[in-house]
RNA sequence: GGACAUUUAGCUCAGUUGGUUUAGAGCGCUACCUUCACACGGUAGAGGUCACAGGUUCGAAUCCUGUAAUGUCCA
C-alpha cells in the first residue's frame, strides 16, 4: 500500500467493477425504495450545487440498498427549452452571424439536439465519475420518445377535462426570443429613466388633465385615464372624455382607486391595459378595450399611426418630442424604476398581450395542498411546506406555451372546420378530441401527429408553440417509469420514496410533480421531499459563470478524490439555507488556473487517515490469518479499551442509522469523522500499538486483531455511503474474502457492548493521560523521554477503577513508571495537575520552573473561585434550589465540590512550591 | 410592502425540549515534535461580553417583543 492514498487510481477501478457486476441494479426481494434523478439541464455540464444534489441521493441510495430494500434510482436530464434553445442560438449568432429565422426551424432544432447529445453525455460522465449508484439502463430525457408520450397524453387528458384552455393574456414577452417567459425567468434591474408629465386634453377642448409617465410611447394604446374617486381635483371630470394625441381616438376618464395613488405624481394613471399588468387589470375591472401597440420584434405596430416600425429608446424618444410640438409637455424629471429584463436574451420585457394556452389550477391546486397538509407529502425542513403552499394558495392559472422551436410541440391543430365534418373523420377515434374556439374548433391527438389535409375541404393547422419545460418535468416521476403505459416499474417503484433538491424549485417543480401526479396516477409521486441548502461563495454570493466564483467538481474530485468532495458536500447540509464555501483561486501545474477551496482538504486527510490505518495493520491482520476469514473475539481477554472501542462502535452504528433515517447529514459525517479519527485512530490504535507491534502472534494479539478487524469493516460499512470507492478499495485489501461493500449488509449495532459505565472509566483514564499531557506541553518535555508518575487518588474505590486502565495511561502519556496510591504524597520539584477523582505528580527536577508553576497555579485558582462564586450564588437562591429540579440542584452542588476540590488540591500544589 | 431564513472564535459551521455550557468542532494561527500508519501527521496552547435593546424566568446562545444588517422567495 502507497502511503498516501492515491484516489486517482482507485476511483478508475471501482467504476469498472461495479458496472461489470450490475451492482445498481434493483434487486432483492426488499421493500422497494426509489428515487428519480432531478433531471439536470442539458443547457450546460454539471456544478457543485449538482454534486451536492447528487451526492445526497446517492447517500440515501447506497444506505437502502445495503439496509436490503430492492433500491431503484432513475437518472436522466431535461431539454430546458429555453435556456438551451438560447445558448445554440447565441452561439449560431457568433460563429456563423445567423439567426434561427435564417436557418428555419427544422435545422435549428437539428442543432439543438447535436448540443444536447453532447451535454447529455458529458453529463452522464460526469455522473459516474461522482460515483453515484443510478441504473444507467434506465436513463431518460425529457424529450425522449416515452417522456414524449407521457406529455402527450397529460395534455390531452387535462384538455378534455376542459382544464387547459386558449386565451389572451398579458404575458411577459422577450421581444429578442420572441416568446413569452415565466416570472420566474426575469430578473429585475434599477434602471435610471424619467417621468414625463404632459397635458391629455379633454376631447371638448375645455382644457386637460395633467398626467405622469414613465413609458411616454405607449400612450397610442391608452384606453382610460384613471384618477382617484375622492379626489377633488379631478372629481368633475370623471365621465368626460378625452383626446389620444396623434391618433384620433377618444378615451374615458374613469375613477379607479385601486390603481390610482393621490399622493403620488399628479394623482392621475393612463390606462395602457394591453402594455401593462396594473392597467390590465383595471382594463378588465371597467371593460376597457385593449389595444396592442407592439410587434413581437418590439416595435410599434399599425395602432401607433405615425410611429409604427419603431423601436425603444427611438419610439419614446420620438413621442416625447411630438408631445412637445404639440405643446402638452409640462415637465421632464428623472426617475428611477425596476425594470424586468429577461434571464435568458438580457433585453428588456415588454408587457404583451398574447394568446396562450394555459392550465386552470384551482382544483389541481387545492388537491396539491392537500397532500402536504394531510402529511402524505413530507418536506423536510418542515419550513419549506409554507413555501408550497403560499405558492399554491393564489391558484394562479399557469401559462404553459411558450413561442419556441426546442420542446414538446402542443399536441394541438386548429382548423375551421365543422363539428360535422370533424365528426366525420374522428368521430369514432378515442385518441382525438376537438373543441370550439374563436373560429372554428381546436383538434387535440393524444398518439400520432394529424395529417394537414384529414379532413376534407379544410387545414389542420399545427400549432406552432411548444410547452414550458416544467410540463415536460412535471410528470418526470412517473414518465421515467412508462406511464401512460402501466408498466411492472410503475407498479412497483410508484410512487417514489424520496426527491431530493434545492428550495428554488419547490413552487416550479415540487408543486406541479404533486398536481400531475394526482392527476395522472391518482397519487403523490414522493413521500418525503428533502430540500438541502445551496452552496454559495465566501461572500455569500450565488456560484455562476459572470461572477467566475463557480467551484467545478471535476477539479476537486482531481485534486482531493471523489470521496472528499462527496465527504465535505454532504458535512456541507445541515439545516441552513444557504452554506459559505470560500472560493479561491488555484494556478494548477498544467497552467491552468481553477476554482478551489481549502474545504475539501478535510475530506481528502480524512481519506488519508483512513488509508494509513489500514496500511498500518495489514501485515498483522495478514499475520493474523484476519484476511482469510473472520477472527472470533475472545472475550475473557478483552482490556478496557477493547469494551470501549466495541461500546462506542455500537453506539455509533447507532448513531449513524438515526442520522441517515433523519436526513442529518452534516451530523452523519461529523460523528463518523469523530469516530474514526479520534476514537479509532488516536485513541485505541495508539493505545494497542504496542500490542499490535509485537512480533509473536499470541493470544492477546489475535484477540486485538479480531476486534480490529471487526471495527474496521464496520467502519467501511458505515463510511461507504459517503466515501464508496476508498472503502471498497479498502475493503478488498482487507477483506478479500468478503461481499463488495456496495452490497453488503447495513451493519446492526450489538447492544450487549453499548455500555456507559465502561466509557465512563476509559474517560476517565483519559483525563488523566491528558494531566500527563498538559504538564509535557508545558515544560516542553520531549515526548520520547518516559515519565516517573505519582498518582494521588482520593479513594481506594478510584484506586481500583485507575488501576483498570493503568495499560491506558501509561501507554498513551508515554510513561516509565505509574504509582497510584490514596493520599500519595508530592514527591520534590513535581508538577502537579489535579485529575478526576486524584491528583498527577511528575518529578522534573532541573526542569521544573517554579515560577512559572506557581504563576500557572494561582491563575488556576482563581477561575475555580470564580466558578464557585457563581455556582455559589445560584445555590444560596432560595428559589433556585425550590424551584429547579432536584437532578440539577444535585448537578451544581457536584460541580462545587469539584471545583473547591480543585482550589485545595491547587493551592497545597502552591505551598509546597513555596 | 409581505413571507421565510440568517447573525456564535480570523474563516466555515455545531449547539437537541431553557439547567453537567464562565459555549464546541474543523480549518487557520502560536509553540514544540521529523517518535518505525499517516507532516494530507502528533501534542499542547491562544482566541468568543453568542448582532443590538428590552422582556419572561430562580436560571437565556436557547423563549417573547422590538431594532439593525444580510440573504432568498413572493408581490
Amino acid at each position: 500500500m502507497e502511503t498516501r492514498y492515491n484516489s486517482k487510481e482507485v476511483e478508475a477501478r471501482w467504476h469498472a467493477q461495479w458496472n461489470e457486476k450490475d451492482s445498481f441494479k434493483p434487486c432483492g426481494n426488499g421493500e422497494p425504495f426509489s428515487v428519480v434523478i432531478p433531471p439536470p439541464n442539458v443547457t450546460g455540464a454539471l456544478h457543485l450545487g449538482h454534486a451536492l444534489n447528487d451526492t445526497i441521493q446517492d447517500i440515501l441510495v447506497r444506505y437502502r440498498r445495503k439496509t436490503g430494500r430492492d433500491t431503484l434510482w432513475i437518472p436522466g436530464t431535461d431539454h430546458a427549452g429555453i435556456a438551451t434553445q438560447a445558448v445554440v442560438e447565441k452561439r449560431l449568432f457568433q460563429d456563423e452571424h445567423k439567426t434561427r429565422h435564417d436557418i428555419g426551424r427544422e435545422a435549428l432544432v437539428e442543432r439543438i439536439w447535436k448540443w444536447k447529445d453532447e451535454y447529455e453525455a458529458r453529463i452522464t460522465r460526469q455522473l459516474k465519475s461522482l460515483g453515484v449508484s443510478c441504473d444507467f439502463s434506465r436513463q431518460r430525457f425529457t424529450l425522449d420518445p416515452i417522456c414524449a408520450k407521457a406529455v402527450r397524453h397529460a395534455f390531452y387528458n387535462l384538455f378534455k377535462k376542459g382544464l387547459i384552455y386558449r386565451g389572451k393574456r398579458l404575458v411577459n414577452w422577450d421581444t429578442k426570443l420572441q416568446t413569452a417567459v415565466a416570472d420566474d425567468e426575469i430578473y429585475y434591474e434599477t434602471m435610471k429613466g424619467h417621468f414625463w408629465t404632459f397635458k391629455y386634453p379633454l376631447a371638448d377642448g375645455s382644457g386637460f388633465i395633467p398626467v405622469s409617465t414613465t413609458r411616454p410611447e405607449t400612450i397610442m394604446g391608452d384606453t382610460a385615464l384613471a384618477v382617484h374617486p375622492n379626489d377633488e381635483r379631478y372629481k368633475q371630470f370623471v365621465g368626460k372624455m378625452l383626446k389620444v394625441p396623434f391618433v384620433d381616438r377618444e378615451i374615458p376618464v374613469i375613477a379607479d382607486a385601486l390603481l390610482v395613488d393621490m399622493e403620488f405624481g399628479t394623482g392621475s394613471v393612463k390606462v395602457t391595459p394591453a402594455h401593462d399588468p396594473n392597467d390590465y387589470a383595471t382594463g378588465l375591472r371597467h371593460k376597457l378595450p385593449m389595444i396592442n401597440i407592439m410587434n413581437d420584434d418590439g416595435s410599434l405596430n399599425e395602432n401607433a399611426g405615425k410611429f409604427a416600425g419603431l423601436k425603444n429608446p427611438k419610439a419614446r424618444e420620438e413621442v416625447v418630442k411630438g408631445l412637445e410640438e404639440l405643446g402638452l409637455l409640462i415637465k421632464v424629471e428623472d426617475h428611477e424604476m425596476q425594470v424586468g429584463h429577461s434571464d435568458r436574451s438580457k433585453t428588456i420585457i415588454e408587457p404583451y398581450l398574447s394568446d396562450q394556452w394555459f392550465v386552470k389550477m384551482d382544483v389541481l391546486a387545492e388537491n396539491a395542498m392537500n397532500a402536504v397538509k394531510t402529511g402524505e407529502v413530507k418536506i423536510i425542513p418542515e419550513r419549506y411546506a409554507n413555501k408550497y403552499l403560499d405558492w399554491l394558495k393564489e391558484k394562479r392559472d399557469w401559462c404553459i406555451s411558450r413561442q419556441l422551436w426546442w420542446g414538446h410541440q402542443i399536441p394541438i391543430w386548429h382548423t375551421d372546420a365543422s363539428e360535422s365534418e370533424l365528426q366525420a373523420v374522428f368521430g369514432n377515434r378515442e385518441d382525438v378530441f376537438f373543441y370550439p374556439a374563436n373560429n372554428g374548433y381546436l383538434v387535440c391527438s393524444q398518439e400520432e401527429d394529424l395529417k394537414e389535409d384529414m379532413v376534407p375541404g379544410h387545414k389542420l393547422l399545427r400549432d406552432p408553440d411548444v410547452l414550458d419545460t416544467w410540463f415536460s418535468s412535471a410528470l418526470w416521476p412517473h414518465s421515467t417509469m412508462g406511464w401512460p403505459q402501466s408498466t411492472d416499474t410503475l407498479k412497483k417503484y410508484y410512487p417514489t420514496s424520496v426527491l431530493v433538491t434545492s428550495r428554488d424549485i419547490i413552487t416550479l417543480w415540487v408543486a406541479r410533480m404533486v398536481i400531475f401526479s394526482q392527476e395522472n396516477m391518482g397519487t403523490i409521486p414522493f413521500h418525503t421531499v428533502y430540500i438541502h441548502p445551496k452552496i454559495m461563495d465566501g461572500q455569500g454570493r450565488t456560484m455562476s459563470k459572470s461572477l467566475g466564483n463557480g467551484v467545478d467538481p471535476i477539479d476537486i474530485e482531481e485534486k482531493y478524490g471523489t470521496d472528499a468532495l462527496r465527504f465535505v458536500m454532504a458535512s456541507l447540509c445541515t439545516d441552513n439555507q444557504d452554506v459559505r464555501l470560500p472560493v479561491k483561486k488555484e494556478k494548477q501545474e498544467d497552467g491552468r488556473e481553477i476554482n478551489t477551496s481549502e474545504k475539501f482538504e478535510i475530506g481528502r486527510n480524512f481519506s488519508n487517515k483512513i488509508w494509513n490505518a489500514c496500511r498500518f495493520l495489514l501485515p498483522h491482520l495478514e499475520q493474523a490469518m484476519a484476511l482469510q476469514s473472520e477472527l472470533p473475539m475472545d472475550e475473557s481477554l478483552f482490556a478496557l479499551e477493547d469494551r470501549w472501542i466495541l461500546s462506542r462502535l455500537n453506539t455509533t452504528i447507532k448513531d449513524a442509522t438515526r442520522m441517515l433515517e433523519d436526513y442529518k447529514f452534516a451530523e452523519l459525517t461529523g460523528f463518523l469523522y469523530h469516530f474514526v479519527w479520534d476514537d479509532v485512530c488516536s485513541s485505541y490504535l495508539e493505545i494497542k500499538k504496542a500490542v499490535i507491534n509485537q512480533e509473536n502472534l499470541d493470544a492477546e494479539k489475535k484477540n486485538a486483531m479480531a476486534i480490529l478487524s471487526y471495527v474496521l469493516k464496520n467502519v467501511l460499512d458505515l463510511l461507504h455511503p459517503v466515501m464508496p470507492f476508498i472503502t471498497e478499495e479498502l475493503n478488498s485489501i482487507l477483506f478479500p474474502q468478503s461481499e463488495m461493500v456496495v452490497s453488503r449488509a447495513w451493519p446492526m449495532a450489538d447492544e450487549k457492548f453499548i455500555n456507559a459505565d465502561i466509557e465512563a472509566g476509559f474517560n476517565r483514564g483519559f483525563a488523566i493521560v491528558e494531566g500527563v499531557r498538559g504538564v509535557r506541553g508545558r515544560y516542553s518535555v520531549s515526548p520520547s523521554l518516559k515519565l516517573n508518575v505519582v498518582l494521588s487518588v482520593d479513594d481506594a474505590a478510584t484506586e481500583v477503577s485507575v488501576n483498570s486502565c493503568k495499560a491506558i495511561i501509561t501507554e498513551l502519556g508515554g510513561l516509565e513508571t505509574l504509582e497510584v496510591g490514596v493520599k500519595a504524597s508530592k514527591p520534590k520539584f513535581s508538577a502537579s495537575a489535579v485529575v478526576p477523582g486524584g491528583e498527577l505528580f511528575i518529578p522534573l527536577e532541573g526542569i521544573l520552573d517554579p515560577a512559572a508553576e506557581i504563576a500557572r497555579l494561582e491563575k488556576e485558582i482563581e477561575r475555580a473561585k470564580g466558578f464557585v462564586a457563581s455556582v455559589e450564588k445560584k445555590l444560596s437562591n432560595e428559589k433556585f434550589v425550590n424551584g429547579a429540579p432536584e437532578a440539577v440542584v444535585a448537578a451544581e452542588k457536584q460541580k462545587l465540590a469539584t471545583q473547591k476540590e480543585i482550589i485545595a488540591k491547587n493551592e497545597m500544589a502552591l505551598k509546597d512550591l513555596r
